[in-house]
DNA sequence: CCAACAGAGTGGTCTATACCTCATGATGTT
DNA sequence: AACATCATGAGGTATAGACCACTCTGTTGG
């Protein structure tokens, strides 16, 4: 595609105007520094108000800035990160600072079992990948994994063996992971968990299964099975749903407040 | 003086196209059906373009309308709800089809543990609402919750006995949860939760721990004991995080696929 | 029969202007 | 000093056109 991001410097005076704004806001500004007014914009760049105000609300709609009728309109505080994100176990320990280690348990193309090729949107029996894992931070066990993939979407996926990360994997064979959708439930591990996760008969395991899909469908469905005692999710909560009535786009008045 | 905030019902043209075009799209058309042109609108409100434009840009931005250039503008999708809300436990049993009911199990104003008052931000001691309840969905025990809320934010808040809907009663006494942050472990239940859920000992349960935020810090610590057999949390993954460069206005064509 | 083209229709960008509402600070007035 | 008023300047709404880019479709040529 000729959509050639970079370049054209012609194209799309809002694009201009935006584009300073972004550069204002992420290296001159501070969070809740005004930015220059609209009218300010409109000579500066030599363009109407209603197509600075096009780049403004597009930013201001991205969460970059904030207006305020009779005020003007300011640098946002970064917003909180309010999406659980399809991350890796890898990246979870990370974040908290443990190191990840990975014993691969079993490894390689099966049949699919129904669930699983119902879950994935496959025929029954359609070979796919299979990779169970126990994971450890920092040496202890964490979790149990199972993944499957299906064969089609990544044929030489598992060519070179399992990959460390089969976000990363996907990547590189073309099947980009988008969303997914995971659900959260609380068991009684099993005697096999157990041992693997060296914990003592009748303890509490969250069970995690987790679908993947990419541009075109269900990529990976994945079962986990963590410790109770080692593992917790957290979960960002967004307001309750506002019926529809705009009313306010409630600008949430970052500003003011502790200052002297 | 009667800066009165309410009335303005007429004011706003792009307001009434709005409010056509989301009763349209509700009540009209379905997923995927073309909505009137601009042009179109602009002769039937008798308004310029941009401001039908300015209606369908709001509309578009929450997701009941997409726009493709060259073809139209269309009815999208109820996009996936990407953010988990704040439930409470009576919406969440609704959208399951399930009848839920509450036994009060505790309820009046008490001095604020440590860790409840290190949560809530208010000093130790301080006095703070607490409401216990077992929760049923379709008569069979679901969960046990325990609440606390500041009573300097809502001090007459219990005053009709414990409201059904804490954060129905937050809202009427002026402390609109805004957001909040939960987090999920797996637990093997007490003697005591064992009893209050109707389960057998050595059973797991899903504990959640929530802090609620309003406009103002805190409102609410609460935590929920739930059965693990009955109880699941479903979380949308969003993708891995993209850098920085929104550089895509990517208006994210979703369509295409299923027509003819 | 199929490819190429032209036209019509749709959204995308943009201008130049007008008047409104709201927040703020300076100026008066009490 | 304390309060009221007004001017200023910010964003909010709205107009009436103009031309561009894209998607379709029906017509026309080969």
């Amino acid at each position: 595609m000729p959509t050639e991001t970079g370049s054209q410097p012609t194209s799309h005076k809002y694009l201009k105007v935006r584009d300073y704004l972004v550069a204002l806001a992420a290296e001159e500004l501070a969070v809740g520094d005004p930015v220059p007014s609209e009218r300010a914009l409109t000579q500066r760049f030599g363009v109407s108000r209603m197509t600075v105000r096009h780049a403004i609300d597009a930013l201001v709609s991205e969460g970059v800035l904030e207006k305020v009728q009779g005020r003007g309109t300011f640098v946002s505080a970064p917003r909180m990160d309010f999406e659980v994100r399809l991350s890796t176990f890898g990246e979870q320990m990370q974040r908290l600072g443990l190191s990840a280690s990975t014993t691969v348990l079993d490894s390689g193309a099966v049949a699919a079992p129904a669930e699983v090729a119902a879950v994935l949107g496959v025929s029954p029996g359609a070979q796919v990948h299979h990779l169970r894992r126990q994971r450890r931070a920092d040496g202890k066990p964490m979790a149990i994994e199972e993944a499957w993939i299906p064969v089609a979407l990544a044929p030489r996926l598992f060519d070179d063996g399992p990959p460390p990360s089969l976000y990363d994997a996907l990547r590189t064979h073309g099947q980009d992971p988008q969303w997914g959708e995971e659900t959260l439930a609380a068991d009684i591990a099993t005697r096999e968990e157990c041992e693997l996760l060296d914990m003592s008969e009748n303890s509490a395991v969250l069970r995690a299964t987790r679908r993947t899909h990419g541009d075109d469908g269900a990529v990976m469905f994945s079962r986990s099975c963590f410790r109770g005692d080692r593992y917790q999710v957290w979960v960002p909560l967004a307001p309750p749903h506002v019926p529809e009535k705009p009313s306010r786009p409630s600008p949430a008045p970052t500003t003011s407040k502790e200052d002297s």
